[in-house]
DNA sequence: TTTTTCCTAATTTTT
DNA sequence: TTAGGAAAAA
């Protein structure tokens, strides 16, 4: 049929996904191996068949990804219907807490949830575990009780694994064991205060979207509300992730999952190889599997060692790779002295090929831990050499930002304590005690934000405690939503100013946020979707490039997921760094760790640089310390597997000697400037 | 009693 | 860069 010419340039493993029916459908796609390309022209192709785009379920694993599925989606459609169509909209898709948040609001009502609940991101969520933790007395406990994050992940891997707590603790956190009891208290309280609050926090919101969709009524109304659900990166979902698809097509058809096994990098999420693994059977009869094993993107050597490097692993599923791609030379190998010495071959490297034509843009710098980027962000900055970092600190997480939103979030949901708790105490002379009493009284007054104008604050608070409950009632009255933002800030400035002292900076970060702010259409969509879709970029010294300037990209591999670039380096190849110290307990770890470093190199198309730093400087001494450890290569790179890599050293012994100072009799400088006082 | 200040220790990866 | 504890100050 000549109607399908946009399927043309589809290899025919490919093609076959894309014209699979509807029965239930998995496919295995390796890296670089056309796997969204596949997955968007599948759905043009429902479109283009009359599959309603409204009906159909898009879950990605992060926003970014959905956004540029979106994208491809309305150029294959323009493809297959011509320009003058009307752009495909496909208002479902997004990441499964982002669908659920929507969900759950839209469901609020059914299920007994109040629609104007908050949602808490991991740390307000720890914040709040911790008092929790203390009313309950674990803080004052004889040996010392899991801190509040530890406690948060145990009770998340709970949730999202689907297991019990004794099994949670000991698959992943053995040296917790001995406080089951308390961990168990602690979590009944903690979920009571979050429902006392208003208040969901990430895990809540698979936890009750599952059980939502687990009571038939309204699992019917789900289920026929979509004709298709596709779900991408398929490896890193959780149990809890499946039991919600399962629960929304029971008889799998329509469902179409995408994935690669050899990728799984987020099982300390909970996710779990083996949904991928398990979904055929988990129908009858069993889901079509589909591979892609042809790679697009890089050249033969960087290829043929990642396989090696993929190769070694005991438990493995898929194919090794291939591609056309038979020209390129080897990943190199480079070997360097210190981090600083690799900081400057980096910069180094990243602008020789800017000089051969290749744009900032298209090279890239992975790191295991957002840390290790540092030295290489200083050298960067001293160079003015542009670029942007994704993963590690956000932005919503520097204090300031934190203030302004806290306000915003305790005007729409004032008994969400955490929020309330760190207003409060932004006012000078109100402290834990105070705002707690504030909180309490507030609390039960069927118009919290009134009730805060009646309380006597504490005398020193007594002049900006009314200009704070005139704040927080302008912003909960939502005279049309960018001017909330507005308000909260205008409220916060005299308190940026006596707070921090760096409040210039600051407040480039606000103005920036209520920017951000100004492009949602509500208060209550811009909490939530910031919450769940952090913007990553912070605007510090360099400033946040524009959109059309051109900027190296800094990455943690785990944000680096489903990227490609021309050309990519990979810090810290050292034992230590991949695999990380902290993650090398038990084999399973391990094997993750090697899936990372092959997902770091499988991102390079053309040239993909290992850097191998010979010395470290050990991380918690005084600044001027000398302590260091000798690294060794990765342990996934093993000397027999050398041959697929080109060793090279930097910098270039030649030019060392070049350079090399002819010896001199030491000066002593310090002398002579004491002279010249003496 | 409550708040502020100062010191020390510790920092994976993300929705 | 901040989280948390202890001591000083209000």
């Amino acid at each position: 049929m000549a109607a399908a010419a946009y399927l043309d340039k589809l290899n025919p493993e490919q093609r076959a996904a894309v014209e699979h029916g509807a029965a239930p459908l998995l496919v295995i796609a390796g890296a670089g191996s056309g796997k969204t390309n596949t997955l968007a022209h599948r759905v043009a192709h429902l479109v283009a068949q009359g599959a309603d785009p409204s009906r159909i379920l898009l879950l990605t694993f992060s926003r970014r990804a959905a956004q540029e599925m979106i994208r491809r989606v309305e150029r294959i459609a323009m493809q297959a219907f011509g320009p003058k169509a009307p752009a495909v909209q496909l208002p479902w898709s997004g990441t499964f807490h982002g669908v659920g948040a929507r969900l759950l609001r839209e469901f609020a009502e059914v299920v007994g949830l109040d629609p104007q609940f908050t949602i808490h991101d991991r740390e307000d969520s720890a914040d709040l575990m911790n008092v929790v933790r203390h009313e309950l007395g674990l803080s004052k406990t004889e040996k010392r009780f899991p801190a509040k994050g530890t406690c948060l992940a145990i009770y998340s891997r709970v949730v999202n694994a689907q297991v019990s707590l004794d099994r949670a603790l000991g698959d992943a956190f053995p040296w917790c064991a001995g406080w089951s009891a308390e961990l168990a208290s602690l979590f009944s309280a903690y979920v009571e205060a979050k429902q006392r609050q208003g208040v969901l926090d990430y895990d809540d919101l698979l936890l009750y979207w599952a059980q939502m969709a687990g009571e038939p009524a309204i699992a019917e109304e789900l289920g026929r509300r979509f004709d298709h659900v596709l779900v991408d990166e398929y490896q890193d979902t959780n149990r809890l992730q499946s039991a919600i698809l399962v629960a929304l097509k029971p008889d799998g058809r329509g469902v179409t999952v995408v994935g690669d096994d050899a990728q799984s990098i987020y099982s300390f999420r909970a996710a779990t190889v083996r949904n991928i693994l398990d979904f055929p059977k988990s129908f009858d009869p069993p889901a079509r599997i589909v591979t892609l094993d042809r790679n697009y993107r890089s050249t033969q050597g960087i290829l043929s060692a990642a396989n090696a490097v993929i190769e070694l692993s005991p438990e493995r599923f898929t194919k090794n790779l291939w591609t056309e791609r038979s020209d390129g030379a080897r990943p190199r190998l480079v070997s360097v002295r210190d981090e600083s010495d690799q900081a400057r071959f980096v910069a180094e490297a990243v602008l020789e090929n800017r000089e051969a034509g290749e744009a900032l843009k298209s090279q890239a710098v992975l790191f295991r831990t957002s840390s290790h980027s540092a030295p290489l962000e200083l050298e960067l900055t001293r160079r003015n050499i542009p670029f942007v970092k994704f993963g590690g600190l956000k932005f919503l997480d520097a204090a300031h930002v934190k203030d302004l939103l806290a306000l915003l979030r305790f005007a729409q949901n004032p008994r969400d304590r955490v929020s309330g708790f760190r207003t409060l105490q932004l006012l000078p002379g109100v402290g834990p005690a105070f705002a707690a009493k504030a909180l309490d009284a507030i609390g039960g007054a069927p118009s919290p934000l009134a009730a805060l104008t009646g309380l006597t604050p504490p005398p020193r608070a007594a002049a900006d405690w009314a200009a704070l409950a005139e704040a927080a009632s302008a912003i909960a009255a939502d005279a049309g939503w960018p001017s909330g933002i507005a308000a909260a800030r205008r409220w916060y400035e005299p308190h940026l100013e006596r707070i921090h002292e760096d409040a210039e900076v600051r407040r480039l970060d606000l103005a920036q946020l209520e920017r951000i702010a100004e492009t949602y259409p509500s208060r209550e969509r811009f909490l939530t979707e910031l919450t769940l879709d952090p913007p990553n970029a912070t605007s510090d010294e360099s400033g946040p490039p524009m959109q059309d300037e051109d900027y190296l990209i800094l990455s943690t591999i785990h944000s680096a997921k489903g990227q490609e670039w021309k050309s990519v380096f990979v810090l810290n190849t050292v034992d230590g760094c991949i695999p990380s110290d902290l993650g090398t307990g038990t084999s399973s770890e391990i094997e993750e760790e090697r899936r990372l470093l092959y997902v770091a190199m499988t991102r390079a198309k053309d040239a993909l640089s290992l850097i191998v730093p010979q010395r470290f400087y050990v991380s918690s001494q005084s600044a001027r310390g000398d302590r260091h450890v000798y690294a060794a290569r990765t342990r996934f790179i093993p000397t027999a597997l050398l041959d697929r890599f080109e060793a090279v050293s930097w910098p270039p012994p030649q030019a060392e000697s070049q350079g090399a100072r002819t010896p001199v009799a030491p000066i002593d400088l310090q002398a002579r400037i004491r002279a010249m006082w003496g």
